[in-house]
This record gives C-alpha cells, structure tokens and sequence, in this order.
DNA sequence: ATTAATTTTTAGATTTGTCTAAATATCATA
DNA sequence: TATGATATTTAGACAAATCTAAAAATTAAT
C-alpha cells in the first residue's frame, strides 16, 4: 500500500462512518482536497486491489479486507498521537499533524513494542478509542454535552470537533478530558449553557456543547 | 525534499567521506541499488536546488547546504535507533531498517523533543555518533581492533560493519559496545586474534577485527 | 416527462522517479 | 597516441498520482 492508497482507504473510513454506508465521490474529494477525477482513478485501483466495492456513478464502499486496513492505520495514528503527547509533551492540539505521517510507517513490530511502551491506552488524546491488534474497538455510552438537562452530571471524554481552534479554545477556558461536569441551567433563548467544570462555573455556547462528549454519571 | 531526494544526499554523504570528496555516478549507483541513469537524473535536481556541485563525468560534491541536510536526516535516523533500541527493546540489527523510514518524518519539533526524551544521547546503537542539532559531530580518537598489538587494551564502543549477520555474530559470541577488550596475541599465519573480552578469553579472524572500533585505553 | 443542474467519469496532459538501450566521454594500456 | 574497456550521459519509455476540460450519467425542478 501506498501513502496515497492509504489516505483514501483512511478517508473513506470516516466517510462512510466505520465502513457503514456508502461515500460519493465528491465527498472524498473534498475531504481530501483533491479533484473528483483523481478520486474516480483512485477508486478503481482499490477496488481492483479489493479494498472497496464499487459501482460507477453509485458511490464506493469499504470492502472487510478495507476496513480492517483502515483500522491498521487509525491503531497507528492514535497511538503515536499518544506518544507524542504522554511522552514528548506535545500539547493535544500539536498531534494530529505529525501522526499523519508517523501513521504510514511500516512495521508491525514497532506498532506493538510502541502499544506496550505506551501501556496499551484505550483512547487518543482527544478520547478517541484506539483500535487493538485485531480490529476491536472500545465502545462506550456517551451523550454530547448538548444533550444534556440540568442536573445531570459526568465525566468528558472526548471532543467530536478536534480542530487545533477549538483545542486551543477548550485550554484557554481550562476545558480538558477527565474533567466532571454538571448542567447548572439551560438557556432557552440561545440553547446557551450554565457549567460547573471541576471547582469553577462557565458559561459556554450551544456550539461548544455540540462538540464535547461525556460519559454520563450513572444514578 | 522528498524522501528519494533525502536518500540521494544521506548515501551521497557516506559516500563521499561526509562531504570530503567527490562521489562518482556508479558509486552512487550501486549503493542505492538503482540504474546510474536515474542518479544522472536525480544529480541534476539535487544539483538544480544547489545541495550538490555537479560538473558532467566529474562526479558530484556535496554543497554546505548538502551536508547539513545529510546531517539532519543522520540526526534523525541515529535518534531513532536509539529510541527503538533503548525504549522498545529492539535489537541493534532490527533498528537501522525502521529507522530508514522514520528519518523522513518532518517535525523540528519532534526531534528535538525526541532527543531530550532520550536524555540526549551521543551515539547510536553502533556506536555511531549522533549530529546536535547545529551538524556538530562528536568526534573521538579510536582505532580498529585489527590496528592494535599484544597487550594493548581499549573498550568496544563501535561497529564499522552494522548488517544484522555481523551484529547477529557479535550477539552470539557475546560481544557488546562497552566491553572491555584485551588483545593476548596475534597470529601471524592469518593475522586472527586471541582476545580477552570482559572475563572471557576468545579467538577471532582478521575479519572480525576490522570491523571493531576500539577506544583506546590510555596508557 | 422534459429540461436544467449537479455529480461523476473519461480523455488527455503533467510531474516525479524510475528503467533500457544507445551514444558519448573518460580512462587504461599497449 | 591510438584503441579498447569502462564510466557516464542522453533519448525515449513507463507507472503512479495528480490535474483540466469535456463528455456522460444521475438527480432535481419545472
Ligand atoms: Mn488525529
Ligand atoms: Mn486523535
Ligand atoms: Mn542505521
Ligand atoms: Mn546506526
């Protein structure tokens, strides 16, 4: 497989939600910033390699064999983004970058040594659950903070949007994974939230809410 | 740069004595496994971008700017031998092949944080010496065991021969970086060796002796 | 059910890195 | 210094991954 094989199959993945449904064309070529023609060539060549299934006109679909290379790569791409924060500091809004590129290395050795040295975390640094050896991934019950009614409280694990805007947003206001939270009031004007995070109160925007994910406190 | 373009200067640095002298087409040729039609090609862009001087049938010469870049891919590669190594246990013959493919990864950031995460080590996992992140080269005064006479003594701090079937062969006879090393005699017949290695005594080929860098013990 | 808008594919071109075969320059040797 | 051997470059081709422009299929709107 090549980088570029790998960056569809990879694009396709998220597309298709797991492998679920379908992607049209466009979409992969605009995920990918690329044109729609060279997505179309690319297509045929992991559907000739069995990577996806496809139909002219109807779209592509990740094929198993697909799915379980996505997943090869998402596994390489979370645990580096783990590396890189756990043991080189970088900050979680610094990662992503850089395991775009670690993610293609090729050896199953350095994969598994690098799990181990890590101590086989779960989750990336923006809570995103790290596929194991053979493909499984972590599944957890987890509501958006949006859905959330007052009184309700829990853990956040996660971020839905990790754009190094809304990274840096959630550390300018002290926002970070791990954190309790409790709904203190929702406002029905603009679907605004009231906060305790930790020891302090916020006030964040319905926008927030939409892209921070908790795993509620059981009752 | 592009990976072929990194691969060109590092073995075009080897090659020519880290920049000393000029390196002809077919040394290139042959070390990099490829036709010297495509080093005559891929000469013209290094030398287009001005990392090499290139004159026709003359050979090539690294420029300034040739051997910096050659010292920052080292850096990179020697780093990672150490991390594989040091921290995820591989052998010294398994780390130079994935380290080929981690010396491409583009991060200042993640290299520098990755050589304080080793603790800023000076050599590599063959005794090769790491450059700083300004080119510096460390440099040591050693000699080969083949060079040295009955009664000397030294430490074993390098291997000239890195394939994994001469580290494989050191691993079976105990040999490490760090022993400390005693030449007994000298056969004159095939110039072989008998050593005392740590606590062992031991009888190696000329072979084996040029291939070992000693450090001296000053005497 | 036509027609118009949108999506997708095809055709043909480009760049990068490689190759083979042929031409040319340099080197070694008589 | 002429000649043959060796080293190097040129010419032309090819596969991979991309692009633009045009054609074709699908979908949406009248
Ligand atoms: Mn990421
Ligand atoms: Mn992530
Ligand atoms: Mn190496
Ligand atoms: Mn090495």
């Amino acid at each position: 497989m090549t980088h570029s094989e790998e960056n569809y199959i990879k694009a396709i993945y998220h597309l298709s939600g797991g492998g679920m449904h379908s992607v049209p064309t466009n979409a992969i070529a605009s995920q990918m910033e690329t044109q729609p023609s060279s997505v179309t060539d690319m297509i045929k060549k992991l559907s000739d390699k069995e990577y996806v299934l496809y139909k002219k006109y109807r779209g592509v679909h990740l094929s198993e064999k697909g799915i379980n290379t996505a997943l090869a790569i998402i596994r390489k791409h979370r645990l580096w983004e783990v590396f890189l924060a756990e043991k080189l500091d970088f900050n979680w809004d610094e990662v992503h970058d850089v395991a775009e590129q670690l993610e293609h290395i090729k050896s199953e050795k350095l994969i598994d040594k690098l799990d181990e040295f890590l101590g086989f975390p779960k989750y990336d640094p923006h809570g995103d659950p790290i596929p194991g050896k053979n493909g499984e991934l972590a599944q957890r019950s987890l509501k958006l903070l949006s859905a959330m009614r007052p009184d309700e409280e829990g853990i956040c694990v996660g971020v839905k949007d990790s754009s190094v805007s809304f990274l840096k947003f959630l550390d300018k206001h002290n926002i970070a994974l791990g954190d309790h939270i409790k709904i203190l009031d929702v406002e029905e004007f603009d679907e605004s939230l009231n906060i305790q995070i930790e020891s302090k109160q916020l006030h964040i925007s319905k926008r927030i809410a939409t892209n921070l994910f908790i795993k509620p406190k059981l009752v």
